[in-house]
RNA sequence: GGCCCGAUGGCGGAGUGGUUACGUAGAGGACUGCAAAUCCUCGCACGCCGGUUCGAUUCCGGCUCGGGCCUCCA
């Protein structure tokens, strides 16, 4: 590597909150050099709503800075394609199983279809690959070996399945940092379990049932419990112990907590498993709960129906820090989309100042970067203290802001510096065009066509200084949700009606 | 009922023991036939009551309010 700012990289160790000591700790990889990251992933009975999202943003932002700090990232992703319980009662219906029949699917062609969905949201996002989307149902022969070794010390069998018994590891529930007794007694407990927090390892299909997803195991024909399933990807993708596991903060309270006993049960040592454990805080909405049960939910797809670029919705979750909760709000997204335009138009005008690098590779930004007067060094030792800082997008975005907003520098370096900064927030700032956020309202009634038309007679309207004729057109389009911009490179957009 | 968190300008949201980001909205200017878009400039805030301190939005305590989890959920 040529050129100032690739050989003088900043150098902020990285610290990162971890959820077990709730304290901001430096990242110290168990294999020097490797970041093995594993995120906790969707259910796949339902379509993902924009608050799932925002955890697989925050684990994209945590790839994406480990990657940017030099480590080689092996990042898992989990896709849970057996059913879990529609409550803890062991006596709800199979979420999976519940929507197979209530769309007359079958239950794998369900599992495909929300998959896939997810994957679409996923793109949309610019989340990047991980090297592993790894599928419940394909491990399912491991998980009934993982049970087998930790049955006799740590588990035991009821009617309705294979238990864990809590008791049996050091510090339960340690993560949550509460313990988890009987309490109001909210959730229907099971039968003969001995502690109310132990859990499912194995479910048994209910005597006289049959289920379209079920194995045979020494616990009888049935399905994993859903616990078991991320501890035993983790250990086989990544290796215990790993160095980061993510998940939602819902998850810090019942899931990884299990996930841990369960590791701890298998290794036979009391460590959790992984180094850190990271959760994000929630996207919360204001009228209707973030919560799928409650039926109507905000997917991503409806942003864009509405005419919102995807990315305008990762970019209202980089303005905030991964750990706050976060208000979503139409107004909000409306801003991160103008936000979005602005940063696109900006790029654009440099692109147009160094034609050459419009579809430049790394290499040629690389070459024009020279030295960067110190401006561009000490921004970019900014923005790499702001990412090291526990992740804080926020404040890395107004780094990103300042370097677009320096004067008399070299716009090639302006590039490189907005190319650097964006691998990290992933908001394809390079490629992303003014063109590429018009995106079409689903409700709108007007063809492009139609309203290219329309401008071409506003235009001669102008050229004769009828501007009554010119200014009718303007007014008509506007009420067809069009906006026209004759200063735009576009000429026009989409009115975004909320 | 249990556990936990938060309270920052119109909205969203960083951060800090003393000069308080940023985005968007708003105001003014440039540009425009006029607008819009874009660019430039500028206001605007740290829940209440105590305490610690030379000094607190920032630390501590209390209060009020709000929220989350404890039940499938990121």
């Amino acid at each position: 590597m040529a050129g100032g700012m690739s050989d003088t990289p900043p150098a902020t160790p990285l610290r990162l909150f971890n959820s077990l000591t709730r304290q901001i700790e430096p990242f110290a990889p168990v294999h020097p050099g490797e970041a093995r990251v594993y995120s906790c992933g969707p259910t796949v009975y339902n379509y993902p709503h924009i608050g799932n999202m925002r955890a697989y943003v925050f684990a994209d932002t945590l790839g994406r800075v480990l990657s940017y700090k030099g480590y080689k990232l092996t990042h898992v992703i989990n896709i849970t394609d057996v059913g879990h319980l529609t409550d803890d009662g062991d006596a709800g219906e199979d979420k999976l199983e519940k929507a197979a029949s209530e769309g007359a699917q079958s239950i794998w062609d369900v599992a495909r279809h929300y998959t896939e969905a997810y994957w679409a949201d996923v793109m949309a996002l610019n989340i990047r690959q991980p090297a592993h989307w790894s599928i419940a149902t394909d491990y399912v022969p491991q998980m009934i070996d993982y049970a087998k070794g930790i049955a006799d010390k740590h588990c035991y069998e009821l009617e309705s399945g294979l238990y864990f018994d809590t008791s049996t590891v050091a510090d339960y529930g340690a993560l949550a940092r509460a313990v988890t007794e009987d309490g109001e007694g909210r959730i229907q407990a099971v039968a003969g379990k001995r502690h109310a927090s132990d859990f499912a390892i194995w479910r048994k299909t209910p005597a006289g049932e049959t289920r379209q997803m079920e194995w045979d195991s020494p616990w009888g024909r049935g399905a994993p419990g859903w616990h078991l399933e991320c501890s035993v990807m983790s250990e086989a993708l990544l290796g215990l112990p790993f160095d980061i596991h993510t998940g939602g903060i819902d998850h810090r309270e019942i899931h990884h907590p299990n996930e841990i006993a369960q590791n701890q049960a298998h290794s036979g040592c009391d460590a959790s498993g992984a180094t850190i454990w990271m959760h994000n805080g929630f996207l919360i909405e204001r009228s209707g709960k973030m919560s799928k049960s409650s039926g109507e939910f905000l997917r991503l797809q409806l942003l864009i129906d509405k005419g919102f670029h995807p990315l305008a919705y990762r970019l209202m979750c980089l303005q905030a820090h991964y750990r706050s909760e976060l208000e979503f709000s139409w107004d909000n997204l409306s801003a991160a989309l103008v936000r979005l335009k602005r940063l696109v138009m900006g790029v654009a005008a440099l692109q147009s100042r160094h034609p050459e690098l419009v579809s430049a590779s790394n290499e040629t930004l690389k070459q024009v970067q020279g030295d960067d007067g110190g401006q561009f060094g000490a921004l970019l030792t900014q923005f790499d203290a702001a990412i090291a800082d526990d992740l804080n997008s926020a404040v890395a975005l107004t780094l990103l802001d300042e370097a677009m907003a320096l004067k008399k520098v070299d716009a090639g370096q302006q590039l490189a510096m907005v190319e650097r900064m964006d691998a990290v927030l992933g908001l394809n700032l390079l490629t992303l065009t003014r063109a590429d956020l018009r995106i079409r309202p689903k409700a709108a009634t007007i063809s492009e066509a139609e309203i290219e038309a329309a401008l071409t007679q506003r235009k001669e309207a102008r050229a004769a200084k009828d501007y009554a004729a010119s200014d009718r057109i303007r007014d008509d389009l506007i009420a067809k949700g069009v906006e026209v911009m004759d200063g735009d490179p576009l000429g026009w957009d989409w009115r975004i009606e909320v």
